[in-house]
DNA sequence: ATTCTGACA
DNA sequence: TGTCAGCA
């Protein structure tokens, strides 16, 4: 289990952070306000990035494309800290559930977007993608 | 050369 | 989110 603290480790700058996720770095900065990565600084404040952060920033990426907003992101995101607050039980069929769980609480953060956060003279969110949540 | 924070024609 | 300024 040494390979958590490899995953953890503060390794690059931002500059490689947004060649690996096609992220601006306006963008990535922004993901840390909104506190969904929490990367290490240098003695001269500069970030340094781990695995880790990088998943998550590909992630947010990922379900940004999907047409989340940061509080929708927010939420998947906690449903993942609680998944692995569950890996103990590594059970097959309680595993198949909590996938079928987390689509059916995605479909409802959908749901709700589209219903309320329908802004003027956007759209987004990508409905031919969203159409497996619908069935 | 790079990154950082703050601000907005 | 982009982008520019003024620092470190």
């Amino acid at each position: 289990m040494k390979d958590k603290i490899r995953r953890n480790m503060a390794l690059f700058p931002i500059g490689i952070v947004m060649q690996l996720t096609e992220l601006s770095a306006r963008q990535i900065r922004y993901y840390e306000q909104q506190q969904l990565i929490s990367p290490a600084r240098t003695k001269g404040n500069q970030r340094l990035f781990s695995f880790n952060d990088v998943d998550r920033l590909l992630e947010i990426k990922a379900l940004l494309e999907k047409g989340l907003n940061i509080a929708g992101i927010k939420q998947v995101l906690e449903m993942k800290h609680e998944e692995k607050r569950n890996e103990n039980m590594i059970d097959e069929k309680t595993e198949q559930k909590r996938r079928e769980l987390t689509d059916r609480e995605l479909h409802e953060l959908l749901k709700q977007q589209i219903m309320h956060a329908n802004r003027p003279g956007q759209t987004p969110l990508n409905w031919g993608e969203l159409s497996r949540f619908f069935h």
